[in-house]
DNA sequence: ACCTATTCATAAGG
DNA sequence: TCCTTATGAATAGGT
């Protein structure tokens, strides 16, 4: 037996050009089916063989799309309407379904985006105005958690330093000192203390109530 | 290290959902882009991840599977058969192509309200990260100044309606009584009151420093 | 279609 | 994202 690594380049053998993309298109529609599954991802593959033959595969998202559009265009199918023109009904149609679809999402993550920035306050009743109120104060304390994290690790990393240069000052001049405590409230490094305490108190205090 | 065997189902963990989506396309792009040339098969594969981003392979130039298929397409239809084939290739070409763009701006605004939401944030540097606490700090105010004026609007009807009921009563008892102050403080519905000190204070203060 | 040595892909962890 | 490494999966070549 000789089973050994092989060059990615067409087989020129036709029987063994055949058995490999039989095993290696199965290979490849598993992968995609555990792509989608893992990862609720949408796929969409399509495959010819050398032969003309086709294959596919499609996500659930997808084929449901194709479904309602299969319903669509039965109505043409009826009607006996040339293959060609049916096909670019299919795509205008898919083509135009799809962007509306796809702008009607847009649509509404700009509106969430909005209100997120409180630019459409006026259309909300009280209840809404709570959910959003604590989306954004949640949104802000992992923003402020976020910051605390890399102040620590900036203080780790200054401390660390700091240690170093007490070590040297130590070598060169044969003198000892105390260890240096926690100084995490210090801020040695001016390049981003916009996050005081009085604008978190400013930010604190709302106007209107 | 754990290295073993997993199901194939929805990994729930999003940020290993990643990882193993990153991994796993890459390996089914390379296996796609081997298999085409292995075997010469012409093959179009369109992914879209769960955040909506798109990532798309074809083997030839697309026109010329599309071509392919407009040839084989004519021949289901002299069969009679239905064309899932076709409408299935359709959709993964708008897909990848006409909507690329909205596709885009959808994977955009998603990452943007991610952020908002305070979801995506260990890609970000402090300054990003102080921008990001200005925007939902002043969110925040609006929502809140919305919040007031709502409960203002509500005080004054309120006002108003007892002030009616004072007239009622006056008529029927010939009593006067003196003006009704502005009651702005007092909150006669008890459906909204989550804005307090406590959790404003709690808001205030963020746990990482 | 099956077999199995070998190569490849990838899960978990840094 | 990239790297490492142990493991499971895919598959080349042969029957």
């Amino acid at each position: 037996m000789t089973r050994r690594k092989i060059q990615i380049k067409k087989i020129d053998n036709t029987t063994a050009r055949q058995v490999t993309f039989s095993k290696r298109r199965r290979g490849l529609f598993k992968k995609a089916q555990e792509l989608s599954t893992l990862c609720d991802a949408e796929i969409a593959l399509v495959v010819f063989s050398a032969t003309g033959k086709l294959f596919e595969f499609t996500s659930s998202s997808v084929q449901q799309v194709i479904e309602r559009h299969h319903l669509l265009s039965s109505d043409f199918d009826k009607l006996n309407h040339p293959s060609l023109e049916l096909q670019s009904f299919c795509m205008s149609q898919l083509e135009s379904s799809t962007s509306a679809a796809l702008s009607k999402e847009i649509a509404e993550k700009t509106h969430e985006l909005r209100k997120l920035r409180g630019e459409e306050l006026q259309e909300l009743n009280m209840k809404e105005l709570q959910e959003l109120e604590k989306l954004l104060g949640s949104g802000l304390r992992r923003v402020r958690d976020a910051k605390g994290s890399q102040l620590m690790q900036e203080n780790k990393r200054l401390k660390q330093m700091e240690n170093r240069q007490v070590q040297t000052l130590e070598l060169e001049q044969g003198q000892s000192s105390e260890p240096i405590g926690d100084f995490i409230h210090s801020d040695p490094s001016q390049d981003h203390d916009s996050s005081d305490i009085s604008l978190k108190l400013g930010l604190a205090f709302p106007s209107g109530i």
